[in-house]
DNA sequence: TAGTGGTCTAGACCACCCT
DNA sequence: GGGTGGTCTAGACCACTAC
């Protein structure tokens, strides 16, 4: 888990108030100190505080009160993901209490399809990297991923790739590029055979079916892919806070 | 561009920023006004304009680049909403290019369920509000919903209840409640015969089905449903900004 | 009424990108 | 170097809730 990104303040004063609750100091259904008090105990201003406290929100940890003060929200036991962590497989599958692994089934070099080479914004023919994944929880079979980039953004063209790293490590350390976002479509498909012996699913059974594709900062297309998750296993339960 | 007092500063700043964008004031690509110019414009503060943009950044509305400036996202024509309009179904509609509409199927009072009593923290066999609403998308029937809420909840115990109303606006007019977050799973199923047919969807065919259970921020369950979404007609197409 | 979160301001400094 | 967004501060006032 490398990522350790934090940085800012606010980000630190997240991280430990984060903690606070899953460690219960601050225990489900109990008020946490109000954000003066908090803001006097880490030395800095309310409105870092705020800032901390509202991502904290927004993922459901907690439930503020104007007039009354700030809960810690007791029913998020059973949540395993907010909404920003829909694409981070591994992050999704151990917040379900699983053991996540990723386990490389390809990586060839071949020509883009039509589809590709639209979505990527390459010529037609393009050579492409297919990365072939499967993730795994506690030994289950859980998501079959296949994603599709182009040759050319590949710096260090070694032989020996490292598919199981977490994409955006993948993308940061094999193209050095940063994934900024992503545009994502999401439907109800039966998959064909080969998807569904890799995923180890009974015929006649629907999988969720994630159209993915990552853009930088620049809005460049890095990688479109899809992936086929089996709901069966993995509860896709997701907590979105009313604006 | 007077700013009225009625709502917060920053979500008018908002509002008018979003306009512009969708009527190409600021055309896909263009960079944005410097937070500074756009602060003095409006006569408010930059962190206001913060808070306005940052709600834009978290829908891909727009790319924020450090050092350089606010550019007009040009990938979200095709994309009808971002993570947090998952939940209104009629506004997922309606930036699909579909003009809305809720047909009420049925409104009936029965005994709660055990999954239902549950969920809601009611006794068994409590009095539950049973209500079937088809949504519509320019006359095609895309979500076959079903809610659930207790018959103690409502207030106005009229025989005539308003069925095609919002969800959040039905729990305010009849039970003086506001909806504060929700929880929800997502997977695909094989609608059964009843939901098969309600949607006009061939045998075989998957769905999305969502379940979703609302709650207030007191923490109390408001509301709890199986909602059917026909994924061929309505593109569920995410934007999911990367932290 | 006292205390809470919600909002807004004015100003400061930093990190980063451009030329 | 000059300008941009990213972060943080100190202080103010408002809206709401509990008592």
């Amino acid at each position: 888990m490398a990522i350790q990104r934090s940085k800012s303040i606010a980000e630190q004063v997240n991280v430990i108030l984060r903690q606070r609750i899953l460690d219960k100091t601050y225990a489900p259904g109990d008020r946490l100190p109000p954000e003066s008090v908090l803001a006097r105990e880490f030395g800095v201003s309310r409105a870092t505080v705020r800032s901390a406290l509202a991502r904290l929100d927004v993922e459901g940890l907690i439930l503020r009160k104007q007039g009354d003060g700030t809960y810690v929200n007791e029913r998020l036991q059973e949540v395993n993901t907010h909404l920003g962590g829909l694409w981070e497989f591994t992050q999704l599958i151990e917040s379900s209490g699983y053991q996540p692994a990723i386990k490389p089934l390809a990586a060839i070099y071949r020509a883009a399809t039509e589809r590709e080479a639209l979505t990527l914004n390459l010529e037609p023919e393009s050579n492409v990297l297919s990365l072939d994944r499967l993730f795994l929880a506690d030994e289950q079979r859980v998501i079959y991923a296949q994603n599709v980039l182009s040759a050319d953004l590949l710096q260090n063209a070694s032989d020996d790739i490292d598919a199981s790293l977490h994409i955006r490590d993948f993308m940061k350390i094999y193209c050095n590029r940063d994934i900024a976002y992503a545009i994502s479509q999401i439907c109800a498909v039966l998959p064909d055979d080969a998807a569904r012996k890799i995923l180890n699913r009974r015929a006649g059974l629907p999988l969720l079916q994630l159209n993915i594709t990552f853009y930088d900062r620049q809005n460049a297309p890095l990688l479109t892919g899809v992936s086929y998750l089996d709901d069966s296993v993995l509860n896709l339960r997701l907590v979105q806070a009313w604006g």
